[in-house]
DNA sequence: CAAAGGTCCTGCTCGC
DNA sequence: TGCGAGCAGGACCTTT
């Protein structure tokens, strides 16, 4: 489910119900996520007040008083604020309940997310310290693709969905990405030239902006009872569209696994 | 049986 | 031979 656009989006969401307050209790259903969930998490996390909600790439960290509260909500992740929560359903794993009656409610069907307490400064610690830099940030242009691409011969959509590369583009957004830069996803990320490199930079930045926008304005309905991220409604050029004609040149959209991962796009527009 | 929006870890090859 | 970097594949799960 999350792309970085969602996970923007269940942060901005969150955060009003979260900054500044005090959490009651956490409860934990299910420790057995892809990372298992911290032992002694809710002895660690009760009674502390949520300093901050930050993102780094698709990471949620909930600042408290004394140390981080990570979450990542993997492929099938979800966080929903419920103001009078039902009983926990199938693969509701984790609860954190404010004082103020708010619920925030983990949902994972796959269990490939991630809750952790981090005692220490987060952003050293394994799992964030080696991360690129942040798609939207200053420090994420054609100029630095171009040189972490040097002598990199793997797919050029395999380096911008590498995350110690550059965080939060997932596999919808690699594909739309390439297409909006005319770049064939397979091109060998050495064999590409710095002009075409700053296409894509500003490529990315925009299909992940324009979605974030558009999941924003779903933002009030956040607690909306089937949670249905806004940016679903943003137009996709190639994803999951085999066969059908290219927005471009209307040569049928190509589908090809590329690092394992469903790729799409059209063999004319993208070189 | 295949596929689904993520990413960490292991073990291999290659070049110095 | 040793070492690091790069890279492919496997692993983790459930639902449709």
């Amino acid at each position: 489910m999350p792309e970085l656009p969602e996970v923007e989006t269940t942060c901005r969401g969150i955060t009003p119900y979260l900054k500044g307050k005090y959490i009651g209790e956490a409860v934990v259903r299910q420790r057995r996520l892809r990372l298992p969930v911290t032992r002694g998490l809710a002895g660690k996390v009760g009674g502390q007040r949520v300093i901050q909600v930050a993102r780094r790439g698709k990471y949620i960290l909930l600042h408290l008083q004394r140390g981080c509260l990570l979450y990542h909500l993997g492929m099938s992740g979800s966080l929903r604020i419920l103001q009078a929560p039902p009983p926990p359903a199938a693969h509701d794993h984790l609860d954190i309940v404010m004082k103020s009656g708010a619920v925030m409610r983990f949902r994972d069907p796959r269990r490939f997310g991630t809750v952790l307490w981090l005692a220490g400064d987060p952003l050293r610690h394994k799992l964030l310290a080696h991360l690129g830099p942040e798609p939207l940030g200053e420090d994420f242009t054609g100029d630095y693709l171009y040189r972490v691409a040097q002598g990199r011969r793997t797919a050029v959509k395999n380096l911008i969905m590498d995350s110690h590369i550059v965080v939060g583009v997932g596999n919808i957004y690699a594909s739309e990405a390439l297409f909006a830069a005319g770049i064939h996803p397979a091109r060998p990320a050495c064999r590409i030239s710095k002009p075409r490199y700053e296409k894509l930079a500003h490529a990315i930045r925009k299909v992940l902006a324009e979605a974030i926008t558009a999941g924003g304005t779903t933002l009030r309905d956040f607690m909306r009872e089937d949670g249905r991220p806004g940016y679903f409604s943003v137009k996709l050029s190639v994803y999951h569209r085999e066969g059908e004609a290219c927005p471009i040149c209307a040569t049928p959209i190509a589908k090809r696994i590329i690092g394992q991962r469903a790729s799409f796009y059209c063999s004319r527009c993208q070189r």
